[in-house]
DNA sequence: CTGTTAGCGCCTTCAT
DNA sequence: ATGAAGGCGCTAACAG
């Protein structure tokens, strides 16, 4: 592999002037630099971003941390990120701690280590509290993704799940539900949590009693799956909702296991759950988060912090949109009462 | 930031032994190194690894570059390439050159200026033919994933497309079926052409008639869309067939806008369509490619190829599952006939 | 406008 | 069992 050296020497020149029209860091004549340029061709030399890297202490890299890259949502955010790297001549390194805080302390060690320019984190469910803080106390930038903190003075891209789950609970306790079914999942995700207080704020605005929901906590899909079909089965609910598209899955399931057709015995509304919720029979309400976006806007988020590292950090939340479908639009419970 | 220097200072010994400590390289008395050690710790001091590659020429880490990261099938083999990867202590650098073979080029120039130790590559549909060779001239070992070639010298990884496609077309035609639509999309995609002559395979299996067949080629889903829907509505074929996730949803459009009802009407089925086809009214008949597998297999191949540069190239086709569902079950044409 | 040179942090041969 | 020192390829003063 050729280096700066083979190029000055074929050309005829310092290895500095090489590295200035390269970088095009200060005038060369016209001439000179023609030389270089020919001479880099003929040697078919090409930087060695190593070198460089280590030189300017600067890799024009980052790195991104996700919980569960077997998730669509994830993955689509991992797209995103990639995409708004790639247009600012970054290079994405990408770790996937499949909800596991040691994998996940280990990827960031490494990212770290290879002196990745910022970091961006989705963390993992059981993430230590304190690993936050020992984030914050690296030089390197990070921005946290999906699931946030309300208490950490960190960049962080996040959706308004609470007040969506919220406009959900208002177009079904419209339609007379009131007693719902939420499959929420692993309650230590702030996501997750966020969407119960939303659920329960809507629970509230509909003038509803809390203790009469029923809400699925846990992070064993099969048997939330199971107590929900138990509780379906039992006819305690009207309304399904599930927080995210492994629940949807098991949601649907439980459905099918519990003899249920939506939206003709039961309502059926999903957070998050399919890139195409509209080729379901029926097709189902869904809230849509904009992963993509959330991706790209935690790029941005990260290369202000870079540009500005004392600026006060900031917390964005990207909107998501209810879809409504007939899954819980043909049945009301007052077609029952009739 | 500490480095090597500021242990070795604490602890009163070389850089070099530091060094040697840290990478088991040489025996240190157990005193001078647990002295050693207790200076890492105090420094809070973190290998370079920047530094480290540079001097080693080796940077543990691989880069992979996708077609379309925003595909199911892609994300999931870029999932399981990172857990190979992240399985064997190397870094992951995600690309994605968006079908695009500038951006593809440029994304192979980036990950090889940052000196991975390997390349996987799902080309772009587009990609010029001499970009292949151009590619085997380099020392870095590349693989190629999901888009094969058949002449040239380098380690594959895809899956059986032509065989499962012709058991498909065996599971359809012994249900009577003649005449097909097939939703190709790219022919230049190599993935694609596989699935296509192992259509003709069945064709000629069931002795019909290839020109009696309704092959849809082309790059944009919205016109295959309605080519399709306009041959369904003259009620030219009784079988269709998707050969991709967007084509899939391109395919069951069509089928609601002529207004026809599977497995009623027209029997449908899906190569790698859907992560959930059973939930699917009705359950969607698919073929499933193991995506993460063939990730996976990408980074061993990889591995290989980097400890034998020599060995002959191989290419390695998983076995992707057919699985029957009532899409392509409950109607026949007989039925039609009867 | 161009060249010389000092490191960036690390590994590794060569001494001792 | 340990140290000294060269150099990986590059950038950025500092000199002319």
């Amino acid at each position: 592999m050729a280096t700066m050296v083979d190029v000055a020497r074929m050309a005829g020149v310092s290895i500095s002037t090489v590295s200035h029209v390269l970088n095009g860091t200060r005038n060369v004549e016209p001439k000179t630099r023609s030389r270089v340029v020919s001479a880099i061709e003929k040697t078919g030399y090409r930087q060695d971003t190593l070198a460089r890297a280590m030189r300017r202490s600067k890799t024009d890299s980052i790195g991104l941390i996700v919980s569960d890259a077997g998730e669509p949502a994830f993955a689509e955010m991992a797209h995103g990120v990639e995409q708004a790297a790639a247009d600012r001549g970054l290079t994405l390194l990408l770790a996937n701690s499949s909800e596991d805080s040691d994998r996940e302390q280990r990827a960031i060690r490494t990212l770290l280590e290879r002196r990745v320019d910022g970091l961006i984190l989705a963390r993992a469910a059981n993430t230590a509290p304190d690993l936050l803080t020992a984030l914050k106390a690296e030089k390197t930038p990070v921005v946290l993704l999906d699931r946030l903190y309300s208490d950490v003075s960190l960049d962080q891209v996040g959706a308004d799940n609470r007040d969506s789950m919220r406009r959900l609970m208002a177009h079904l306790t419209a339609r007379g539900h009131r007693r719902f079914a939420v499959v929420a999942g692993d309650a230590r995700v702030p996501s997750v949590a966020e969407r119960l207080d939303g659920f329960y704020d809507g629970v509230r605005d509909a003038g509803l009693v809390g203790d009469d929901q029923f809400v699925l906590t846990g992070t064993d899909d099969g048997e939330l799956r199971e107590a929900l079909a138990a509780n379906l089965t039992q006819g305690s609910s009207t309304a399904v909702i599930a927080c995210s598209t492994p629940l949807a899955v098991a949601g649907l399931r439980a459905l099918q296991q519990a003899a249920l057709a939506t939206p003709m015995d039961i309502a059926f509304a999903t957070f998050d759950g399919f890139t195409n919720p509209d080729l379901f029979s029926p097709g189902l309400t869904t809230v849509r988060q904009p992963a993509f976006d959330m991706g790209a806007a935690a790029v941005g988020l990260l290369m202000e912090r870079i540009e500005a590292p004392d600026a006060r950090p900031r917390t964005v939340r990207l909107h998501q949109s209810l879809e409504l479908r007939e899954s819980t639009e043909l049945f009301s419970p007052s077609n029952l009462r009739a």
